[in-house]
DNA sequence: GTCTATAGGGAGATAGAC
DNA sequence: GTCTATCTCCCTATAGAC
């Protein structure tokens, strides 16, 4: 699923910003989203009450409107934050050229599927990854994201990269954008399973599984 | 995504039946269900009160209750209708042999995808489906339903229809089970895509186009 | 099988003291 | 930036008349 494939990645300990885009320093207020993050995630944003936040984090209800104005921008500053996370998942076109020369096909593949399994299994992104799933159909702010931010944008990644070893001659000539669909949407699609399996705690070995022997098959049949 | 291959598909109307597996008669209980499936699948079963429901039905919020026990009794028997009504999507065991021996691999994946298609254009199956991948995180039974009776059933089902071509010499020679994750999986995805697109009204002209272009890709992939 | 009336509680949000 | 107190409204569900 394409990622900084340069080397190890380092763990970001970025702030969370604030809908201005300033640094969120407060304590209580990290609390809030964290707390608001890990209930949403569990009952869906109108599942859960202003209450149900400020008595887990232990403050009163009308201390949380001197973070955020109201519940909907407290969720929005959530996803504004969950945003900036997923465009960071994708190598900066700079570096990407001298990647595709260089490292094999198989192995850019491989290590980007493991580079967004390690987004996805932070333990505060896996719960903002199922709030978006679980808001999609109710929140277009929810929907734009999954739609346009992950999906529109890793293919549109995936399709250039696609198109750049045909150029170089490292894959067998196809339509760069067939081969970035067949390519991603099992993941989507797999992941989404993964995701759901560990709301329950169920076992994710098969579909982990199943995702390593995706790639194997589309390597096989890309490659000349 | 396999469906009754065997001829047009005539238009089903099976009336809703209740927990008991008796069928609802009453004109006012089935109103009550549709616009229950209307509301769920736009605001999310938490975002609906029994008061939306009753006023858009024109009765009092206290009659709901002598057709309904609760909120959750009117989703469960939802529920239980859409699971009978996906299960009739595949065509019977007796039948398939037959249909395997003599119709193209292509033929039958294509019409498998209409058929298919033709269950999530109907105008309440639309909204039950929209229901189903909004509640998957937050509802148990939603998340048993997407996974076992649409991932886990339609992907056995297709394991299976590959497992006897394979036997019958009619496409290359693979594992079944990789076949049939990596034939359903990006449709899943895409369906999903799609159903996410029509809450807006977006045009569904490119996802649809992704779909056959998918199932063209495929077919040129496991012929021989 | 519908209605009126109401119980009993939870929702989001605000005013004003400290 | 926290608190207490409160407003106003909405929530699911039930009792009992017709």
């Amino acid at each position: 699923m394409s990622a900084r494939q340069d080397q190890e990645q380092e763990q970001e300990l970025e702030p969370y910003i604030d809908l201005n885009e300033a640094p969120i320093t407060s304590p209580n207020k990290i609390k809030i989203m964290e707390t608001a993050i890990d209930l949403f995630s569990h009952r869906g944003f109108s599942g859960v009450s202003i209450r149900d936040i400020t008595k887990e984090v232990g403050i009163k209800e009308s201390s949380l409107y001197n973070h955020f104005r109201s519940k909907d921008e407290l969720l929005g500053t959530i996803f504004l934050n969950f945003r900036r996370s997923v465009t960071r998942i994708m190598p900066p076109k700079e570096h990407l050229e001298s990647i595709l020369g260089t490292m094999s096909p198989e192995l850019f593949l491989k290590q980007g599927l493991t580079n967004f399994m390690k987004h996805i299994d932070d333990p505060v992104m896996e719960k903002v990854w199922r709030i978006v799933y679980l808001e999609q159909y109710r929140d277009p702010l929810a929907r734009d994201i999954y739609l346009n931010d992950i999906v529109g944008a890793i293919l549109s990644f995936m399709e250039s990269v696609f198109a750049r070893w045909i150029a170089l001659g490292r894959i067998k000539p196809a339509d760069p954008r067939v081969l970035a669909a067949e390519y991603q949407y099992p993941l989507f699609a797999m992941v989404g399973v993964y995701v759901l399996l560990r709301v329950d705690g169920q076992s994710t070995w098969d579909i982990e599984t199943g995702m390593r022997e995706h790639v194997d098959f589309f390597v096989s049949k890309i490659m000349e």
